[in-house]
RNA sequence: GGGCCGUUAGCUCAGUUGGCAGAGCACUGGACUUUUAAUCCAGGUGUCGAAGGUCCGAAUCCUUCACGGCUCACCA
């Protein structure tokens, strides 16, 4: 009682306003006479509410309109690809029978003959009636079918005289009936609200979306392919975690009531990764969600997929030719090509991938001649006189990474390799033996969108250590709150790890470059949306 | 969080200077036995995102709010 209490005190006023409207909604539902929902969305239309006349006449006619199941034999791709050769006017392979199922597109009535699109996951294809071969029962029954209903269809191929695939329907079988309107057939579905609120109608009606999501299904099972052929092994690690480590954002916070303890939603899994390194996996690999509490943007959602893998006794020279080798392999198989379009700029996964340290990227790209030899208030002169945003507080690290940032990020088209990044903004990197102020960091740039992150990790514990108390001791609020000590990871570094390279790959970014989508949410198959009103 | 744009029929969209709420598809009835955005005839679409204000009169002007998109900031 106490925990829901405590629970209940923590919600902001507006969530407990909500509470009370979804609490009315659910009264009107109560006591409604209403058989379906759609008919307590008020005002229902006109076409709404003939459409739903119909259906509970055909109720009565008809004894079941959600069947259990329907035997199919093929399906509509197949049929394509076997029939594709038939000349105008030409049936196949005599009688055969073929069992398909699937979604009514579109009615075409002509009197005693009628055709239709049936859907099915694997594509399209007309259907063709004739009262002659059906039966006047049968034939007339179908013309009450809608736009949206699934049937079971059983028929023979043939090409009409125009030329089109055709099933001749020898007999249906009506499996569930679609209650609402689909969106029309031409225009489709536009509007994003509904697309990504109800994303199946998005699937229904625009065929096309279902191919961006097709690729990214692939992508990940190509990552898992060529890892497991590297000999990496794929773990799954806490998703709920006491202390959200492994990176910097705010977690969403929760609670186990059994345990009456505080658990946050996963940051990252680098921490617990580390430990299996230490445990002595020398090669491991996880694919799945990461979850922060930050702003949502078209790059940024919530809950976002991330491939982090670590290699023991490898570095980050080692990682980078691993990963060139690794994302044209992925490339390649999800999508066939390695040439892309991304946000109107050319992308080419071929040939070498340039790599550059980030002290040299800004010359290149600014011509500027910024460098950890230069005086700091140089540097300041300097960002100033570019119009660079400069805190009091940031060394001559934080100033090269914001001309990094403001200057060069965005001209990184092809891929790119930027190295070498100052220890002020990497702590969780090795530092560089040629260099104290830099780490043995890179990130991977493609359409100037930040793709992959890696480092020769941080292997000693009392460097390790020492960070830990700076982010706790930290005047940054942020880094405070997520900063508790994972003493438990300290102690497993105290056992010794091996050096490490390790890398985590934001699946959805790349995703949406080899999909050439311009939002996250058009990778993502049920982005957060805010709570939508009513019912 | 800031700026800009949007929200009108189930869907896609018009809506003039503030003066009866519109079209196509879909839907309902009818005709039509190889169409394919089928065609033809007839019919009805509606909390104009919500609330408030100005006005004789508001989809239209003003204010606030909600939701969405783009963008900047934050974040990595």
């Amino acid at each position: 009682m106490d925990d829901i209490k405590k629970e209940a005190d923590g919600l902001e006023v507006q969530e407990e306003t909500e509470a009370e409207e979804a609490k009315l909604n659910i009264e009107n539902i109560e006591n409604s006479k209403a058989e379906y929902l759609l008919e307590l969305e008020t005002p229902i239309g006109e076409s709404l509410r003939m459409k739903l006349e119909k259906i509970k006449t055909q109720k009565k006619k008809r004894n079941d309109l959600y069947k259990a199941k329907f035997v199919t034999n093929t399906d509509i791709k197949t049929l394509h690809d076997n029939f594709c050769h038939l000349m105008a006017g030409e049936k196949g392979e005599g009688d055969a029978v073929y069992n398909i199922a699937g979604r009514i597109m579109v009615f075409r009535r002509h009197g005693k003959a009628t055709f239709a699109v049936l859907k099915d996951f694997s594509g399209q294809i007309q259907l063709y009636l004739n009262i002659k071969n059906i039966g006047d029962e049968k034939y007339y029954e179908f013309l009450d079918l809608d736009i949206g209903d699934i049937v079971g269809i059983k028929g023979s191929v043939f090409k009409t005289h125009t030329g089109e695939l055709s099933i001749n329907v020898q007999d249906y079988e009506l499996l569930s009936k679609s209650i609402r309107i689909l969106p029309e057939k031409w225009h489709g579905l536009k509007d994003k609200e509904i697309r990504y609120r109800q994303r199946y109608l998005d699937f229904i009606v625009n065929p096309e979306v279902k191919e961006a999501f097709i690729i990214r299904i692939k992508m990940i099972e190509a990552f898992r392919k060529f890892l497991t052929s590297k000999g990496f092994l794929e773990v799954e690690t806490p998703m709920l975690q006491s202390i959200p480590g492994g990176a910097t954002a705010k977690p969403f916070i929760t609670h186990h009531n059994a345990l009456n303890m505080e658990l946050y939603l996963r940051i990252a899994p680098e921490l617990y990764l580390k430990r299996l390194i230490i445990g002595g996996f020398e090669k491991v690999f996880e694919i799945n969600r990461n979850f922060r509490n930050e702003g949502i943007s078209y790059k940024h959602n919530p809950e976002f997929t991330m491939l982090e893998f670590y290699q023991a006794f490898a570095d980050y020279n080692d990682l980078m030719v691993l990963t060139e080798e690794l994302l044209k392999y992925v490339a390649k198989e999800a999508s066939g090509t390695l040439k892309f379009n991304y946000r109107g700029s050319d992308i080419d996964f071929e040939g070498s991938w340039d790599k550059m340290t980030m002290i040299d990227s800004i010359k290149k790209f600014t011509g500027l001649d910024v460098n950890f030899d230069k005086d700091i208030d140089d540097l300041r002169d300097m960002a100033n006189n570019n119009n660079l945003k400069i805190n009091e507080s940031f060394g001559k690290g934080k100033i090269i990474n914001e001309f990094f940032d403001n200057f060069v990020q965005s001209k990184l088209i092809k891929p790119t390799f930027i190295k070498d990044y100052p220890v002020e903004i990497s702590p969780l990197a090795r530092k560089s033996p040629k260099n104290p102020n830099l780490t043995e960091r890179f990130e991977l740039f493609i359409g100037g969108e930040e793709i992959a992150n890696a480092f020769s990790e941080l292997i000693d514990p009392k460097d390790q250590f020492e960070r830990f108390k700076f982010q706790v001791k930290s005047k940054d609020e942020e880094e405070r709150m997520t900063g508790k000590i994972d003493v438990d990871f300290l102690k497993a570094l105290e056992y010794g790890m091996p050096p490490t390279g390790g890398e985590g790959i934001g699946i959805d970014r790349l995703a949406m470059i080899i999909t050439n989508c311009a939002s996250i949410r058009d990778v993502i198959l049920f982005p957060l949306m805010r709570h939508e009103k009513d019912i």
